[in-house]
DNA sequence: AGGTTTAGTGCAACTGTTTGCAGTCTTGAA
DNA sequence: TTCAAGACTGCAAACAGTTGCACTAAACCT
């Protein structure tokens, strides 16, 4: 059987609003009675529950998090960022994965709201309407979207584009691709205004493209056919595609073409040539996000991204 | 405020047990009143609360994932799958990452014990005695180890390793290396002994080394020094690491040397030349752990391993 | 017609904690 | 010495559900 506040107070001869006070406000109690308590405890291997304490609170010192894909590169340092800062505090954090459907968004922060103390949503699908609906039923705070009543932490990747862009002109690159994300994306209109500000070199627009390296590898023959010789990507994942497609065409990355891809996965890292890209702070994001939540402060934040040299970029020939 | 299920009662005119057992065992109540319930609960947006629900009925429908680390490319698509498999059932699924510790093992599964229904756990690295004894306090399965009182879910890496020493030999390698991982693993075990029953190769074991990038990239010298025209490695991470090792020590793959890994993680996938590997089940593993916590059984289950050949292996010169 | 089952519902106790209120006992100050 | 102020501690009512038991009424059997 497990034990509960009650065999505690029995064993030590108080009150279970004693016991009750030794762990959740323990300058309530007296010093000595406390150590007999947290002994007895011991001994007896007791462990509040939590669920019974969130009934009265109405607080679970759970969180919810919500990913579009777990198995998207780009998540899992959030995911582990966001725990760690989570468990720090001591909360536990229930993972979800949308499978990319807005709907089971939706359901799931329905099915988390009496169960966590907030969400933090990732890259969210759903529109703003229902978000702004659901955040009255749970604290929220979004990433990488902008939301009216949530706080929200923001990665900026314009910058990062920018600085892609001017690292590529720097090299000698008069003419770059821009191969975008999926149409109506918000990150893929944020990377093309940036790159479109660069002056001294012309921009040519490829896309839409899936954001996966499939996509990559079909925007090679357009990539080439544009005559660019530096490329930069949606992310590193269409980046790394199309480095493989262009190869298949007999294009030498970063002989013949430069390509720099968005994110810094760990496949970038590792891949050959080791890729250049724009560094999203992701694990900052999902620390920060969790900060946010538990603090219950509703700032909207902005992260800066940067450049990360590596070896699939060098001057054209 | 919340809306309760004595709130539901009220509106619709029935007693609060009437409205419980609506949503906890509907066949107990007439239908007409059922409906009649159940649409006053949906108007007034009412949603059970599985806190509560949880103190009476001690089940609280949800499950805990401990992985020794979320950012390794190895667990995610393992906790995708085990997400799926839990969501099927309605249940939710707390994740969290040990770093690699031990003692976090324990502390997370103690913290968990009141709060999940069971936990599934990964590669677990605390010994057998304080497993066993945190056995009693939550169910577990086991993914990856062998724990007596626990259901176990293994992967047939030895199985994988066999084939994977057979490819090379077909191709016509006499001379392989086993570049291990750490000492005292268990994978490392099985798959040397594994490795050793092929007949017609000559076997060179080099190790131990440290289960990553740096650890394979380590061993290159070595590697080279032994003569072997073939290498397994202990994982993708480690053959990712050789080979640009090797490279660096002007050995092409596969022209030179081939190399196969374990695990088939996404950036073996990606990565130039395209690794050939030996595919672990894990997603099977994940989805497969947590129907086992649901149903409670208790069974050891053994998971095949399978080769997948791609571009890191040829004949030798 | 009378007895027995059965379906449906209500009652109230219970789950493990928290917390406002009230009581007791010291302690310090006037 | 008296009174007020603390410092502790106990009491009991929540919190949001579930569930064994009892009750009623209808249906079913002889």
């Amino acid at each position: 059987m497990t034990v509960t506040i009650r065999d505690v107070a029995r064993a030590s001869g108080v009150h279970v609003s004693t016991v009750s006070r030794t762990f959740s406000a323990p300058h309530m109690v007296n010093a000595a009675t406390r150590s007999r308590v947290l002994t007895v405890a011991e001994e007896l291997g007791y462990r509040p529950n939590r669920a019974a304490r969130a009934l009265t609170t109405g607080r679970t010192h759970n969180l919810g998090l919500i990913v579009a894909d777990i198995a998207n590169p780009f998540f899992p340092p959030l995911i582990k960022a966001a725990h760690a800062a989570a468990r720090q505090r001591d909360y536990h954090l229930f993972v979800a994965d949308t499978d990319e459907e807005p709907a089971a968004e939706e359901e799931l922060i329905q099915a988390f709201s009496k169960q966590v103390d907030g969400v933090v949503l990732c890259s969210p699908r759903s529109s703003n309407k229902v978000l702004e609906r659901l955040a009255e039923r749970v604290p929220f705070v979004v990433i990488n979207r902008r939301l009216r009543g949530a706080a929200t932490v923001l990665m900026d990747v314009g910058h990062g584009a920018r600085l892609a862009v001017e690292h590529l002109a720097g090299l000698g690159h008069r003419r770059v691709a821009l191969v975008t994300g999926p149409a109506g994306s918000w990150t893929s209109d944020e990377i093309r205004t940036a790159a479109e500000q660069v002056p001294g070199v012309e921009l040519v627009v490829i896309g839409p493209n899936p954001p996966t390296e499939r996509g990559g590898f079909g925007a090679a023959e357009r990539v080439r056919e544009s005559g660019a010789t530096g490329v930069l990507a949606y992310n590193d994942l269409v980046a790394i595609g199309l480095i493989e497609g262009l190869g298949d065409l007999g294009l030498e990355v970063p002989g013949d073409v430069s390509v720099v891809g968005i994110d810094d996965i760990v496949p970038g890292r590792l891949n050959r040539p080791k890729l250049t890209t724009v560094a999203m702070p992701t694990a900052a994001a999902g620390r920060l996000a969790v900060d946010l939540l538990i603090q219950e402060v509703a700032a909207t934040t902005s992260l800066e991204t940067r450049l990360v040299v590596r070896d699939s970029t060098a001057a054209p020939r």
